[in-house]
DNA sequence: TCACTGACTTGGC
DNA sequence: CGCCAAGCCAGTG
């Protein structure tokens, strides 16, 4: 990758991400092998802002809650990039997030 | 070069 | 049930 391999893997399992699905930070960061490395997901996420084919939109924390929908404008765009993949969103948390939730390590592996 | 911050997670009080 | 502290890696000042 062009990027950092944690940055490049990032990127690549985020893009993995099915539609209707969503994984977390920690998922990911474990996936890497750095589970208090969640952080750098987060930043890798930032980055990822000028990456095309990035939907960060579908990375949300272990809560199922929409921590960067902030970043998606400040409004509510997170929230319908979600829905409109048939993910229903309620205070800007993930309804069934268990159900969409999506393991990189387990559903990859 | 050193220090701080950050879209997180977990454990302890 | 809620708040505080620690650990992770990389980037910026």
């Amino acid at each position: 990758m062009a990027q950092s391999d944690f940055f490049g893997n990032v990127y690549e399992v985020v893009r993995l991400v099915p539609p209707g699905r969503v994984t977390t930070y920690g998922a990911i960061a474990a996936y890497l092998g750095s589970q208090r490395g969640a952080r750098m997901v987060g930043w890798a996420m930032n980055n990822a802002h000028g990456q095309p084919g990035v939907p960060a939109h579908r990375v949300v924390n272990r809560n199922g809650l929409l921590t960067g929908k902030n970043f998606f404008g400040g409004g509510s765009v997170m929230q319908e990039l979600l829905e409109a993949e048939g993910i229903k969103i309620k205070d800007d948390q993930v309804v069934a997030f268990r159900e969409c939730f999506w393991d990189p390590g387990a559903e990859l592996l």
